[in-house]
DNA sequence: AAACCTCAAAATTTTGAAATTTATTGAGTG
DNA sequence: CACTCAATAAATTTCAAAATTTTGAGGTTT
């Protein structure tokens, strides 16, 4: 028998969420509670409370009076947020690397072994589009990891933040959401720069990873 | 006669975010909607809007089910956001010091003359209380105008959240809504090395000026 | 033609109440 | 005396409709 479900208020926030950093919408669409709420089946309100929500993180743009859109991509932009996100996790992985021990070594190395093999498997078949999704998780994994024993809440909760932003200005760039060749070889010299404990050369290489990104405007920000 | 004013949902959270970072509830303090809508006059729900949009800025907490409180304050947390303040404020100001001309420098100078004239008013009478309004809202500008021609919206806007979530755990740990007699001394001195144009100095100053919200567990981060 | 109203349709915001969930109380039990 | 478990109270979340505001087309004036 049909399990029935109820969609709240945070399934509805993850389900845009998600949709919004894939590309699911156009960028600058506007994202009417009243027309969406049939698709959850909730109340307009209810959606409402969701989209604010996401207006809050940056990946929903809100006007008093005149309603939610899609964020709107630019270059500008999407630089700007690589520059940023290049700070975070320059700083995130060197205090990790100051703080993390053995335990936070091995983790960075199991997210990348994960992620290798996805990436393998992409260039391997030469097929993108049907590994988006396994890929896409590792990748945030992966980063993730990097900043996660920087010992610092803030910095955690912010990274999360810019990184879908990041995420949802490259799919409204190209459809390969975000997937490069360049990476496999990029998230491999990231994590031997971890094992090697090498500070300066880890920041060089996260910089390295991320400055494709960037306009020429801001190129070598941040003690690069 | 008297005016008929009407609160929406933007007015009340100005209202409420500033009580919050000046301490006018309690830490912890459970914030109803059903409670505070008498003190404006509007609906429980449009209460909730104005709570909703504070969480998202870190300055209420929100449990689903269980509502919204006034963030709670801790030795860890404060140094938590100090620490990445500093980040943040060095990264920006050496931006501003990169990008900004002449007119940013112009208006940093005058931000700090007038958050001395109110320091040393404090000083002169030894009150700080009556002059904590315009000092809060000074400190603030020169704060900001350092940072404000970093050329990053992103930066501009983290910032905006971070520094108000740092004057809501240092109003919660003594009532002197985060003033301090040496800063009058910090802020010239900071200044000085914005006209001087020496980055380095001036990474170290803004430092200095924070470092006593640290706890020694992340006492020089971020290359001080 | 360009700028300026006017007005109805569409969208957003607010409301007050119903439905749901959590917290509290207190009687009964081991 | 502590503990469980209903019953009850209180608070949160959701809803549908009313009130407010914006949008955009059509008509008027400069």
């Amino acid at each position: 028998m049909g399990k029935i479900v109820k969609f709240d208020t945070s399934d509805i926030y993850e389900d845009l969420r998600v949709k919004l950093v894939t590309g699911f919408f156009e960028q600058g669409q506007k994202l009417r509670p009243g027309d969406l709420r049939d698709a959850y089946g909730c109340s307009a309100n209810t959606l409402r409370e969701a989209l604010l929500r996401l207006s809050a993180v940056g990946l929903v743009s809100f006007e008093e009076q005149r309603g939610f859109r899609a964020c709107e991509g630019s270059d500008l932009r999407r630089s700007d947020l690589t520059q940023f996100r290049i700070l975070l996790e320059q700083e995130g992985t060197t205090r990790s690397m100051a703080q993390g021990g053995i335990e936070w070594e091995a983790q960075v190395t199991a997210a990348h072994y994960k992620l290798s093999h996805i990436e393998n498997e992409i260039s391997k078949t030469g097929q993108t589009a049907p590994l988006l999704g396994p890929w896409s998780a590792a990748e945030w994994e992966f980063h993730y990891t990097l900043i996660s024993a920087c010992g610092s809440d803030v910095l955690r909760e912010t990274f999360r933040m810019v990184y879908d932003q990041f995420r949802q200005q490259l799919i409204t760039k190209a459809r390969n959401y975000g997937y490069f060749p360049g990476n496999v070889a990029e998230h491999k010299q990231i994590v031997e720069a971890v094992q090697a404990r090498d500070a300066a050369l880890c920041r060089q290489r996260i910089y390295d990873h991320l400055a494709r990104n960037l306009v020429p405007s801001n190129l070598t920000p941040v003690l690069a």
